[in-house]
DNA sequence: TATTGTTATACTCTATAACTATA
DNA sequence: TATAGTTATAGAGTATAACAATA
């Protein structure tokens, strides 16, 4: 293994990042491998569009489920309700998103997309997009879908075909 | 999207993490967060083994590569050098790991893999597939097997068939 | 002069625990 | 009493920059 950064051609490089061989059969090591591949390049990029991936995601939520609580928005990233106070508060200073107190209950915020974060949205799924084909740069298009549909299938976001 | 915790039955959860439905046709955000959820639980689970990730990853790269430098497993894992230096300290501590001057270059160290290291990868391997079968919970043998080839092929560790 | 390993320092991110307001 | 949002604080993890040994 000596040498491998400069001299050895069976490195593994995926846009400048390395994947180790030992994570090969290792599915666990592999995708959490490019996860954090796929987070550091998209953290880069987004910065272009003026957002983090955090961020993305956020706007990705609230595009696809709607409008929702900000304790909603902790759940479903895995995060505490403090960090998604402070992500909030900067995407309404863009307005990307607009704070409501839900009227049901006083205690909710309802945060929902506004017309420039769902354009802000568009940009940054580009962006993504284009991460993916390069980090899954292995892939043709059909391969690509099918990944897609294992992926989503697997974890339950889609029922079986 | 409200009450989305506790009533919502369009909830997508695996082992008790929450997957976002807007990450749905959203490859890059979907394995980012797929990625998160797995370190998450293996961390969690790999304590039972005396490990945690980055332990984890150390000893399957160096029995895949064979022994390594400590700069090889900083590149490999895209972390700073002092951060494996603190792994490979505990590692060795517990004998899983053995340093080595290297011979031919005495700047180097060679970590090696000690039968003692290669037992608690084996264990290690068993506790992240279980996690990995639990995670994809909803794809059987033979797509999981097609996951990790297009992966593979995706990434670049293995030419497309 | 450049590189490996190492250490110390500063910075970033995060969970945690208060607190306010609503319920 | 319990929950949503908010804020402040402390801890973990990290990169960075220095240093010693070797090249």
């Amino acid at each position: 293994m000596s040498d491998l950064v400069d001299d050895d051609p069976d490195l593994c490089l995926v846009a400048g990042h390395a994947i180790p061989r030992g994570a090969e059969g290792r599915t666990a090591l592999l995708l959490a491998r490019i996860g954090t591949v796929l987070t550091d390049l998209a953290d880069e990029r987004l910065a272009a569009a003026g957002l983090d991936g955090r961020e993305y995601s956020i706007l990705a939520i609230l595009a696809t489920d709607g409008p929702g609580s900000q304790q909603d928005l902790a759940t479903l990233l895995g995060r505490a309700p403090g960090v998604i106070v402070a992500k909030v508060d900067g995407l309404e200073e863009r307005g990307l998103v607009v704070r409501t107190r839900d009227p049901g209950d006083r205690r909710r915020s309802r945060v929902t997309l506004t017309p420039a974060g769902a354009k802000a949205l568009t940009a940054a799924d580009e962006v993504a997009e284009q991460t993916v084909r390069e980090v899954l740069g292995g892939l043709d298009a059909a391969q690509r879908r099918q990944l897609d549909e294992l992926i989503a299938v697997g974890v339950g976001l889609r029922p079986a075909a």
